[in-house]
DNA sequence: AATTCTTATAGTCATCATGACTACAAGTAT
DNA sequence: ATACTTGTAGTCATGATGACTATAAGAATT
């Protein structure tokens, strides 16, 4: 560091702020993150979670929010706030806390744009991540915890599967996301009682096998069941 | 503000860093919070969060443990990071960015220290509480709603009971926290079962009603639990 | 001394959710 | 025609839950 350290007690300027994000998506059943590889910067031609620094005017949400815009051209997903992170020897030479986020978003929506400030993007499924830069890998492993809690007491399968699904899919999300196997009869039980997702009277088309009903989610129960919450206790 | 915006996706100094904390005790059946009357500042005189500057070399949560330390003269408690709140007009004059922690302690285990940056600290009832300064409220309320959750799965009330307690007290924490009213056998029932605390084979001393027995937590069940993580709905 | 009050603690019972299954349906692939 | 895959319906024993009743063990009041 490169500053004196003055008696605690008194405010002190931190060098910048900065914004990490771990996006989920899902496909081809596997639980999947958003990874760039960096154009430019201490990182160059790594792997990274994607990120930026945070304006001075600005709100750190709208600063996620823009950093994602620009990588995914995406305004509509769900954003949340993991915490700060603020080793103090996180980042070399400076202090920067970053604030950790996670997104959740259909990968089949868009297409991504690194252009801006990575010169590459890519889904990785999570299994496959390792050694990322700075506390990068602490931050992941931190989203997806936050994941398989909220997964336990919010409908966030909204956020991540196309707009019509089969059952199975919606049990292979659960499955990859909590690292569990579940039994499909029981599954189909009681997700159906639940009353939170409705038939579309749709086949699946395309497969070399019995075709499954198509459902979507019922905007008024998931919103009623996101304010109440519940629990979903496998 | 007194900064010119420069362009986004630039480094740009933040002017401080702090820190807010909600420290939660349980007292006379009630769930409390501490709050401390400022002795200089802006808030001078005003009931507010205990909080401080985080210094530059410093890590978060070491500055949480100091800030704690100085007004409790505790050290062991349990803290946690909550997030970052990062309003860009929260602090007059200068963007300041807080982060949030709440803490879970033992009231009766120690004085309250008020002399260094507070006039005056003392326990509310945390439905009392209203109208603090910044946006200590919004914090106060992401607090209480994270201890909701947590208490689902983890068993806190190892951190806020005394060493040795009834089944009531146990119980009217839950309440207090959830702010729902138990079923006394059935809690009862249910909290047995899980192994997770243990009779004391000692009674209830000095009141005006047939004794309960005393339990304490079973460390090992406990540090297991805590572990695994488990569900504990009411 | 008897009664009343408060809280502790034991136990019952119907209902419901769950996990572990079996069985059969509806298609494609061989 | 039959094998294979996935979808979907249903069974069954077990255990958890919520709503109770009943009784115990004191202290306080009359």
């Amino acid at each position: 560091m490169s500053k004196e350290n003055p008696p605690a007690g008194v405010p002190q300027t931190i060098d910048s702020l900065s914004i990490d994000c771990t996006i989920f998506g899902f496909q081809e059943s596997n639980l999947k993150v958003l990874l760039v590889k960096h154009a430019e910067g201490i990182i160059k031609d790594r792997w990274a979670l994607p990120g930026g620094w945070v304006a001075y005017n600005e709100h750190l949400d709208d600063a996620a929010y823009r950093l994602l815009k620009d990588l995914t051209g995406v305004k509509e997903l769900f954003l949340e706030q993991l915490k700060a992170f603020g080793e103090v020897g996180r980042y070399p030479g400076k202090r920067v806390i970053t604030i950790g986020y996670y997104a959740l978003t259909r990968p089949e929506n868009y297409q991504l744009i690194p252009g801006f400030t990575a010169s590459d993007a890519r889904w990785f499924s999570i299994n496959e991540i390792k050694d990322l830069p700075y506390d990068h890998s602490e931050i992941l492993s931190f989203s997806w915890q936050r994941l398989k809690r909220k997964v336990k007491y919010a409908p966030i399968g909204f956020n991540l599967l196309p707009e019509k699904f089969t059952l199975l899919q919606l049990q292979e999300l659960y499955e990859s996301i909590l690292e569990i196997k579940l039994d499909k009869p029981n599954f189909r039980r009681k997700i159906m009682k639940m009353d939170l997702i409705v038939s579309c009277h749709q086949k699946q088309q395309g497969v070399s096998h019995r075709a499954a009903n198509l459902y979507h989610f019922d905007k008024k129960v998931y919103d009623q069941l996101t304010e109440d919450g519940f629990i979903f206790e496998f």
